[in-house]
DNA sequence: CAGAATACCTGCGGGC
DNA sequence: TGCCCGCAGGTATTCT
């Protein structure tokens, strides 16, 4: 999906046009998504206005004075502002239209995503409850990393995508945080030291940071909230390059699988 | 409890 | 051209 620079984006993208903006109408044209969408959302949000716009993890938050809406962008899912109506194609399943005239839609060929409606704190929602750090604070630290590996066997990548550890991190952004701190993805977490786990944080964010100042990465469904694509997908060194050269050593990139995810690596500079 | 497997859904590219 | 298979940015749920 969409991981976290690609929901800043989104978030980022989308917020100037629809905040304080008043929702007119809500239309549904699939209401099957990785949950249903509430079946009375039409009148759950009807004059609704969005006071604050925020992201946890890879959730964005669209604040109301009475509730908030809970979006997910699962792993191929997008959200795009259009300024004037345009006929809905395959997969794009939902319209907000705002009293300004603009219109929110959600477009997800695989319905992994979700749209939901929380009263009262989201953040206590059984969705939200459990995450981790958000991995672009000092909350998220060598440290913090080393008190949640201890005792745990698990891959340190699998670690460093389990949601409630640190959110946001998936499979592209995890797998090249690795290369660029020089750690083989499969590492038992807890036979990494204190100075490996600063580097590899340090890496995680200057990673996610460049990714969300490119706008994200593109590989097939992301676009923006203009419908344009990320341009981090040209900086990628391992995601995606299986069988090609190492940038740094020239070795042939190799690829395992890791709690069933696709993980490409530098068998010669990752250790 | 940790960790692994399974499930949800559609689309695409490769092999035959 | 068409069918079948494997694979794809996520993660909750079920299993061992």
């Amino acid at each position: 999906m969409p991981e976290l620079p690609e929901v800043e984006t989104t978030l980022r993208g989308i917020s100037a046009h629809i905040k304080q903006q008043t929702i007119a109408k809500a239309i549904i044209r699939q209401y099957q998504l990785r949950w249903p969408i509430p079946a009375n959302i039409q009148q759950l949000l009807a004059n609704k206005s969005i006071a604050k716009l925020e992201r946890r993890g890879k959730y964005i938050l669209l604040r109301t004075n009475s509730g908030t809406i809970i979006i997910h962008l699962g792993m191929s899912g997008n959200l795009r502002i259009l300024t004037k109506p345009t006929p809905p194609k395959r997969h794009e399943h939902l319209d907000l239209i705002f009293h300004n005239n603009k219109i929110l839609r959600f477009t997800d060929p695989r319905r992994f995503g979700a749209f939901l409606w929380v009263e009262g704190d989201p953040y206590e929602h059984p969705l939200l409850r459990n995450l981790g750090v958000e991995p672009l604070t000092k909350e998220f630290s060598g440290q913090y990393l080393l008190s949640q590996a201890k005792g745990r066997t698990i891959a340190i990548k699998t670690l460093l995508m389990n949601n409630a550890i640190v959110t946001g991190v998936g499979n592209i952004y995890a797998a090249e945080a690795l290369f660029a701190s020089c750690i083989y993805p499969a590492v038992p977490a807890k036979s990494l030291s204190i100075e490996r786990l600063d580097k590899l944080v340090k890496c995680i964010k200057l990673i996610l940071r460049q990714a969300i100042k490119r706008g994200g990465t593109t590989l097939k469904d992301f676009v923006n909230s203009e419908g344009k694509p990320g341009y981090f997908s040209s900086q990628l060194k391992v995601y995606g390059r299986n069988g090609s050269p190492c940038m740094v050593c020239g070795k042939t990139l190799e690829r395992m699988l890791l709690g069933q995810r696709s993980t490409v690596y530098c068998g010669s500079c990752q250790r």
